[in-house]
DNA sequence: AGGCAATCGTGATGAAAATCGCATAATGGG
DNA sequence: CCCATTATGCGATTTTCATCACGATTGCCT
């Protein structure tokens, strides 16, 4: 199976995932075996040429007229991301962001499942959040190796951030989804994927004392 | 006071969030008040010469061999940002995500307020989130018009994005901060700013899968 | 069967973003 | 008081990303 491997570049990976998301939920009532890069591009707000040159990126070829096998568009992402090799989490900072994360259902249909949460609050040790226990992050490291966990989800205050982050690494953590406003220094074999939420706050602002100003 | 108005785009209005994240609280025990662009640019990962372009971009000089005047910096960011124009907002969907974003408390620092959250579900109605009285959507039009909101942050499922988005567009909202994986259709006057955090999993799940192929 | 219309693939083009290189300015030490 | 040092500012260059343009392919219709 010819899936091309040439090093897909971010924008790249997050577009294929939103492909995915529309053909495997998004379209309603569209019975259609087949879809038009068009189709895709207009639910998407995205240049169908775009479309086209990321399905070809991985390998995918459409037919003239026709346009490409859904099915097929769905499993070679789901091949290429790495969907269909489950992989196990932990997530460190059982607060308000965490339990939210913790929640969120939809996260398993992407591989991913937040197997044990940490905290150091003796308040909720021992309890439940989103239905798991969380555990002292006293024996984070020994779970972490263990369980042969290579990703690890961030939410703890900032202040905790890095110390955290370097307990992760000294258990051979290999990837950090990082919910923390902060720069993590990791070690260049482990990966981290930042979620800096709040930057969303620059463009709103900006945009709303600016708009009268700016006209549009 | 010189402040250029030059429509800046997006990744410099969220690099300037960062400088000021970093400059008013970033830097511990440094008491300097003239900070070098090298010295942003070091704890943020960027480009130093990035650093003087976008502090340029917004009309700021720095001196040679000296630097920039950091207090400078953080005002020049907060007027261009519009921080010191605090601004209220409302919260639909009062759910896991709506909640940790409640609660929130450091989005005050940039100016946004949540006045008020809403919901559907009737065990949540006439509670408190996060120190806040949830309200029914029947309510939210006339609080809209009523508060003089402008911003809306949408966290509702999926299902009902598009159909709150059509009452906030009604009752005259003018940005939504979109937490829902959706694309949302808007008049043209109104800004959206897409919060999709799951795209995140693209980029993790992909270099887990390929970590060993691809040799970092 | 043959032309028509839709759709793809991809090289060329253009826009945006990041980075480089170097002249210039200010500072502090001798 | 001058010079070496350390920053800046900005034009030039490179890299990345998105879009356009067009020939090729395929199914559909008559
Ligand atoms: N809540 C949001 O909407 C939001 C938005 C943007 C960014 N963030 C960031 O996400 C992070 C978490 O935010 P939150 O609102 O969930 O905060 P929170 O205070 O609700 O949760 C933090 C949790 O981390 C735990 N913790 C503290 N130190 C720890 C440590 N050393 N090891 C393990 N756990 C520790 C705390 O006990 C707490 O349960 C923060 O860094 C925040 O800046 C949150
Ligand atoms: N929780 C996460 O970590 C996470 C991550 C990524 C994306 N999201 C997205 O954020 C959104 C919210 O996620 P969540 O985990 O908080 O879900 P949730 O189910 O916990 O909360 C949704 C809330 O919206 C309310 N609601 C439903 N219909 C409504 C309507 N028409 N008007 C007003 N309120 C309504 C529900 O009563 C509920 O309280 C979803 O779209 C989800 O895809 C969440």
């Amino acid at each position: 199976m010819g899936l091309r491997v040439a090093r897909l570049r971010r924008l790249v990976l997050e577009r294929l995932m939103r492909y995915y998301r529309f053909l495997s939920e998004g379209r309603g009532r569209r019975p259609a075996p087949t879809v038009t890069s068009a189709e895709i591009a207009d639910a998407l707000d995205i240049d169908p040429t775009q479309v086209r040159k990321d399905l070809g990126a991985i390998g995918l070829l459409g037919m003239g007229r026709v346009g490409f096998d859904a099915c097929e568009i769905c499993r070679a992402i789901r091949i290429v991301l790495g969907f269909d090799q489950p992989y196990h989490a932990v997530l460190v900072g059982a607060g308000h962001l965490g339990t939210a994360l913790m929640a969120y259902a939809r996260f398993s249909q992407y591989g991913l499942n937040v197997s044990a949460a940490f905290d150091t609050d003796r308040r909720k040790i021992g309890h439940l959040v989103a239905g798991r226990r969380v555990r002292s992050t006293r024996t984070l490291a020994s779970y972490i190796t263990r369980h042969d966990i290579r990703l690890a989800i961030l939410t703890t205050p900032v202040e905790a951030a890095q110390k955290v982050t370097d307990r992760l690494v000294a258990a051979g953590i290999e990837a950090i989804w990082n919910f923390t406003p902060t720069r993590l220094t990791v070690p260049p074999n482990v990966f981290v994927r930042n979620e800096h939420i709040s930057l969303g706050l620059s463009e709103l602002a900006y945009h709303l004392t600016h708009l009268d100003v700016t006209r549009r």
